[in-house]
DNA sequence: TTAAATTACGCAGTTAACTGCGTAATTTAA
DNA sequence: TTAAATTACGCAGTTAACTGCGTAATTTAA
């Protein structure tokens, strides 16, 4: 039989295929730090740069800033507190928000994640050919899905 | 604080908003078929499609035609065979395999199930503003990673 | 013609996001 | 100055892929 189906579903298949790679990326990273021994996921270098960067920022600045829910980065804070890599606290202005604050043990480790992470760039830019464009293709589709979801959208024209 | 922080990592959160897009289509997905009142998974579709085009199609053909696991395809087609969409048999030329037909049930959906896909087509075109390249980038970069890991290409150069 | 290798399947558990919903703290408006 | 609305957090459960590992069927080679 075919085994070119894939290609002929075109861009049916878009959303699986993005999922695919994304989890390619995101399985490889993790069994990356293995190999090196480093003790962190994959993405909280993401919050560990976003609280080195920031002298008070929240749960929810978190989200804001990275594109995720609020509950992911709690679930995601909450495992870096337990292993050591930040101190959380409420802050004095807003008794509501939990506040973070890096550890002695990240501010240690940071420059080596810092440095895996600039050739993570690079590889993405070698895999891309330098081209960027699929960014702003991202960028789009999530704007747009956010003003009108993908199911909505097919709705409309059925 | 700054909300551009995303932006400013760049293509080191090209991973995270892959996974993004892709959910946010499959939740939307499911919801619509909902809304719809049509019990189906969104994926399903693709599985159909293949069973509909092929006499014999097994675990692994439809596993490999669509780039996923033979578990995760394994996992598909037992919840649709338990929701009645399709039949499974034991390939007699080899008792191995187990090979997939459509059920009147989707025979009956399928229709319906195209016209929907047809327009989710077009939407998807629409949001990339008929720029296909997309697809072609996700092509190289899972070729590319297939060769060797992203994790990999990292480590060369640490 | 049996032992070893390969292929196919399927179960159990994992991953990183998600949604839904409830509670606590703060702000706004009558 | 209390009632209603908003904001922030956190728990429980879900999603659609994954990996790991074991077993059954088939094929290959000594």
């Amino acid at each position: 039989m075919s085994n070119d189906l894939v290609k002929d579903l075109g861009l049916r298949t878009l959303g699986t295929r993005l999922k695919r790679v994304a989890d390619k990326m995101s399985y490889s990273a993790r069994d990356m730090y293995k190999q090196l021994g480093i003790d962190i996921e994959p993405n909280w270098y993401l919050v560990l740069t976003l609280v080195k960067g920031n002298n008070i920022i929240s749960t929810v600045d978190i989200a804001r800033s990275l594109g995720f829910t609020h509950q992911s980065v709690n679930t995601m804070t909450n495992r870096m507190i337990k292993r050591g890599y930040l101190i959380s606290s409420k802050d004095p202005n807003d008794l509501r928000k939990t506040v973070f604050n890096l550890t002695q043990k990240s501010e240690d480790i940071l420059p080596e994640i810092e440095k895996i992470w600039n050739y993570g760039e690079e590889v993405i830019a070698e895999l891309l050919h330098n081209q960027k464009e699929i960014l702003k293709h991202l960028d789009i589709m999530e704007d747009e899905l956010n003003k009108l979801s993908f199911g909505d959208r097919i709705l409309t024209k059925l």
